[in-house]
This record gives C-alpha cells, sequence and structure tokens, in this order.
DNA sequence: CCGCTTTATGGTATCGATACCATGCTTTTC
DNA sequence: GAAAAGCATGGTATCGATACCATAAAGCGG
C-alpha cells in the first residue's frame, strides 16, 4: 500500500480491444447486447490486463450498489452464524455482496450501525432483529429500501418479515413436557434486557402453565460466561429452589447442555426424574450427540429465504407475502 | 424502493447551512480543521435534514474505500463465527466495514470470491486460510493491498498473518496422551481434500508417535452430517478396527463431542479406558459442560489481532511483525 | 507596520463506471 | 421499394464526495 498500484481501469480494457469503454461495459455487465466478436476481443483483453471492475464507481452511477447490509444481534450463537451462511450463499449466487455489522444487543449500537450500513448505499438491509429504536425506524423510513427483518415474526413488519413464532414455540415445549405429565417446569432464562426472543419464548411458557405454578429463573446476564455455564448454575439453583423440579425449559440449547451436565454429575435420571430441553438444534443436540429434546429451528433456510427476497425486492418484483414464517419443529428426543 | 427517494447530498446539507460543501466535508472527516462555529452549523443541518454520507462516492475520490474484505472457510464452526466478531468488532472501532464472503473450501470459489471482493476496492484483505491457487496468488499480487492471513501461520505471509501452528497443536496433544500413558492413540478426521488445518495436525500426530503406530482414521465427508455423527461412527469404526484403542485424538470438538457420547453409549469408562480430545474448546467443552480435554484455540483474540494489523496497514504505519503466533493451549480437562 | 506563517474556507477538476441519447447499419414489413 | 424496427456501438454528461490549489483573514515577531 506504500505503492499504491494504479488500478487496470475500463478505458484501459477499451483501448487494449479497440472498442469503447460503454463497449467493455455492456460486455461485463449484459452479454447478450453485444456481438460474440467483440465480446471475445474484451474478454481477452480483461484476461490479459486482469482487470477488475470497479464496483464502487458501478454503485455511484447506477445507483445500484449490489450491496445488501446485514445486521446481527450476535455471532456468538450458532444459529444466527448459520443464518448469515444461508444469506451470503443466497446472495452471492444473485450476484449482491454481503456487508455485515453487530449489535450485540444494544439498541443504541444497532442505529449507529444501521446508518453505517446506510452509508454504503445498499440495495437492501437485513436485520435479525424485530424491535428497532424509533431513531433506527426513522432512518430505515427516510432510505425507503427493502428491510427484510428476521427470525421473529413482527405484527407489521416494515417491509417484509422470515422468522417463526418464539412465543408459539415457547408455548409448545411446555405444552409438551406437561402433556408428558410434567407437573413443576422450571423456565430456565438469562436476563439479557434486549433479547426480545427469550422474553417471548419465556411468555409463550407462562401462556401455556394452564394453572401450573410459573417457575422462570432468570441469571443476570454476564459476558464472561457460556451457555453451558448458565446452565449448569441454574438447574442447581433451580433445585434448591424448588426441590420437586421435574423438568427444565432452557432458552437455548447452550443452557441445556449444561444443564443436562449437572444433572449427570448429580445422578439425575434424566428425563425420568427430570426432564431437560433447549431451544435451537444445534449440532451437539444431535441423537448422536447429547440427544437433546429441542427447538429445532432452520437458521439456513431463514437465510435462504431473506436472499430469495431480497434478491425479488432489488429486481423490482411484487412481493406475494410480507409474512413468511417457517415455523419450527420440536425434536422429540431422549431428555424429555 | 419503487419510490426511489432520492439521497440528501452534501450538497443540500451545504445550502442548508450556508458554507461550501467541501466545508461540509471537512466538517464531517475531520472535525477538527473546522471552526467550532461553522461545525454546529453543520451538524445542526445534518440532523435537520438526516444526512448520511455517501461511502462510494467517498470512496472513488478519496481512493480509500474504508471497507476490509474478508474470506472465511465456513461459517459454520463457532470458531471462526468468534474470530469474525473479534475482527468485525476491532475493525468497526476503528472506522471500517466488513465485507463478508465464503468459500466452503473449495479453492475455486475462493478466486472468484477475491476478485469480487477487489471489485470493491477494500482497503485490506483478510483471509482464514493459508493456501491460496495460483490464479489468488496473481490476482492478490496485482492488487498490491495488505492482506492478514488467518489461522495457521505460513512460512512466508503475502503481507501479515496471525494464528498459531496446527502441526505444533497435533504434536503436543499426542504427546500429552502418550506421556499419561496411552499406548495406541486413534487420530479421528474427516477427509476433507481442502482442509489443511486438519492435515496439519494430522502430521503433527503423526510426528509425535514416537514409534508407536499410527492410526488415523478418515471419514468421508458428507455435508448431511454434523461433526456429532462422525465423532460417534468414528469412535465406532476405529474400536472395530483396534479393539485396544486408549485414546482417540479428535480432529475438532464436534466429533470429541460425538465420540465422547458414542462412549457413555458403550458403557466405557472415559478417562479410564479410553481417552478422547478436541480441537477448539467450543463452549459446551467447558468444564460446566462436558469437560473436554481440547486445544483451546483464542479465535476471538485472532480477529481482535487482525483487526489490529488491518489498521496499523490503512493507516500506513510499518508492521513489527508479519507473522503474530498467538498459540494455543492445551486444556487439560476430565476426559483425557 | 511590514512580511511571514497559520487558520478557515471555497472553487474546480477528478475518481471510474453507467445512463441516456445518437449514430450508422442491417433486417423486416406491407 | 420506402418506412419502420432492430441491432451493435460510441460520445458525453453524470453520480457524490474528496484532492488539490487558491484565497482571504488573522496572528506574530522584529
Amino acid at each position: 500500500m506504500s505503492d499504491p498500484r494504479k488500478w487496470v481501469t475500463m478505458g484501459d480494457v477499451a483501448r487494449a480491444a479497440g472498442v469503447g469503454k460503454i463497449t467493455v461495459s455492456r460486455a461485463l455487465r449484459t452479454p447478450a447486447k453485444v456481438s460474440p466478436d467483440t465480446l471475445a476481443k474484451v474478454q481477452k483483453a480483461v484476461d490479459a490486463l486482469g482487470y477488475v471492475r470497479d464496483e464502487t464507481a458501478g454503485a455511484l452511477s447506477s445507483q445500484r450498489s449490489r450491496v445488501v447490509g446485514a445486521l446481527v444481534s450476535t455471532l456468538d450463537r450458532p444459529v444466527f452464524a448459520t443464518t448469515i451462511r444461508g444469506l451470503e450463499e443466497g446472495l452471492s449466487a444473485g450476484g449482491l455482496q454481503l456487508l455485515l455489522g453487530s449489535t450485540r444487543y444494544a439498541p443504541d449500537k444497532e442505529a449507529r450501525m444501521v446508518s453505517t450500513l446506510l452509508g454504503r448505499r445498499p440495495d437492501a438491509l437485513v436485520l435479525t432483529s424485530t424491535d428497532h429504536t424509533p431513531q433506527t425506524r426513522r432512518l430505515l423510513g427516510n432510505a425507503g429500501l427493502p428491510v427484510i427483518e428476521l427470525w421473529e415474526l413482527p405484527d407489521d413488519p416494515i417491509f417484509a418479515a422470515v422468522g417463526f413464532s418464539n412465543r408459539a414455540a415457547g408455548r409448545d415445549m411446555t405444552r409438551h413436557l406437561i402433556g408428558a405429565g410434567r407437573k413443576h417446569p422450571v423456565f430456565l432464562r438469562v436476563a439479557n434486557a434486549n433479547d426480545t426472543r427469550a422474553d417471548l419464548r419465556e411468555a409463550g411458557y407462562c401462556g401455556a402453565l394452564d394453572g401450573l405454578e410459573p417457575r422462570i429463573l432468570s441469571l443476570p446476564a454476564d459476558d464472561s460466561q457460556s451457555g453451558p455455564d448458565f446452565g449448569a448454575r441454574g438447574l442447581a439453583q433451580a433445585l434448591a429452589r424448588w426441590p420437586d423440579t421435574d423438568a427444565v425449559i432452557c432458552v437455548s440449547d447452550g443452557l441445556a447442555v449444561g444443564a443436562w451436565c449437572e444433572a449427570m454429575r448429580r445422578g439425575l435420571n434424566v428425563p425420568g426424574a427430570l426432564a431437560i430441553t433447549g431451544f435451537g438444534d444445534i449440532d451437539v443436540a444431535g441423537d448422536a450427540g447429547l440427544a437433546l429434546t429441542t427447538i429445532r429451528i432452520d437458521g439456513e433456510a431463514i437465510g435462504r429465504e431473506a436472499a430469495r427476497l431480497t434478491l425479488a425486492a432489488t429486481a423490482g418484483e411484487p412481493l406475494a407475502d410480507r409474512i413468511i414464517d417457517l415455523s419450527y419443529t420440536l425434536m422429540r428426543r431422549a431428555t424429555g
């Protein structure tokens, strides 16, 4: 970089190929509109010079950046990572690129990041979050571009949304356990002020209790601890507080793994004496792993679907649905 | 987007503030060079109009995009996700943005993705991979920008590298087990043609055997299977082939989890009869979880360090070191 | 009070691609 | 056979910010 080598420009290619530079532009962008003859000449010149089109210049003049901004709450959780993977693959197949930012569950950071992303004039925005600050909403409104919200489904999406209902998932899991004869299910979570998804799962749990006593154990958030740490500690506290606990509904698989291990250490019979369930279906939850009963959420499918919507929207196609519910699957395995 | 609302431009802000647009540019980019008076006027106009600077235009004229392209092999593995997190946070603190692409371990896709990323004229490139196709090398060479390679440390980095030695890690883990009295350690991996990291760990294993019989079980890759699936199947095959196996060195924690679970199902005494180790130290491997003996790699630190190097390089500072070895830690826990 | 530097600001050209319009040429149609 | 339509190509203006140079005013030492 101390040697700011000049990039080869379209003009250079045009000269080498003996055509106008607009023809080069067309040859690369819309090859169908150029005769096979010229196309070959241009292609040869491109290869010879090692030309790579400057998309920033293209974005400026065409007012289409071919970039999609994505904002995730966190990259820690594997489910988000798989969503990003599905999104990235879907978009790159359609010639779009992914510009990534993360908010770490901080609403003020969200507004700042949205602003930063908008600075790149993206063709669309993907947000893995549903509740936004008024400032964020104002920014998004002014920008007037397609915004795809992921994971939780809002009643009134800004533009479109892909996901499932966390409340319904929490409710179904709770009903499943009660239906299996559990009398004292505990809901175990981490107290993260801005994790609406956890709030909704909790609400689903509460709504399904059907007269049973609500037992919610919410551990104070702490960045230095991992899911299993919280899960192990949470189970210990739950048993201390409610000795007759016979089921633990963990807000995530990470917690469930910790709870399961703690139960093993205590010699508890799972699922005989204690059922343990998670959310997410991370890979260690599978049958070859801990065989954890959990709610499976297909993060990759959410990402792919978001990519599909984005491509359609940027191509100007009308949307069939503004809300796409991909639902979830209750994976009944060995722990409950 | 059917309503392509006009973006507010710097000219609009300048008019509203009653100054020249160049002054607006300075007020936003280098506030120190503008009088407090004008700064306030500009700030007010920016807020009133909801102005967001067009970075694509800025990139074109300044020839600095403030974007860093990153290419990862896969986003599946949690360790990469934490690296990306560290990188993203470090870069955004320095005013740089992350443009993400993934290769899925396919070298031809790597070359294509590098080309796509270069089209955005990034200020630097971060590659979570060390071996590149000649085509990729040519592209990178022509571009002449800082390239940071992550994870494995090459002998001769293109520009700079941050990581650790996978070979040494494989060697140390093997030595640890042999030192603890294991006589028949098996190396368990997935046969992925382009996963050099696995190859190097395997090489480390071979180098440390010190006369013991090398026992390598390489399962055919299969996208539909998860780490634990391979681990469980692998352990079963290893025991069938070499009944006297007393240790399994898994190439990743995911495999180790599956092997551990399979061992439990078979009622094997771990670590008494069988030691099981992994690589990566994912969160379920911790003490509150499976308490897996593993090699801890601080992915987030690698990302942060890469961000630091990138910021220094784009600021034109000379590099103190071209190779930064962050090493790893052997986490001796309950399984070996 | 004069030249000198420093500070704050503005004007204009420029980055590299694409939009838009124009041009010749060939092909189709009644 | 003339008008209309289609095709391949090129010229020029333009997108929105910043680099570079110029200018005016203020500070300052002798």
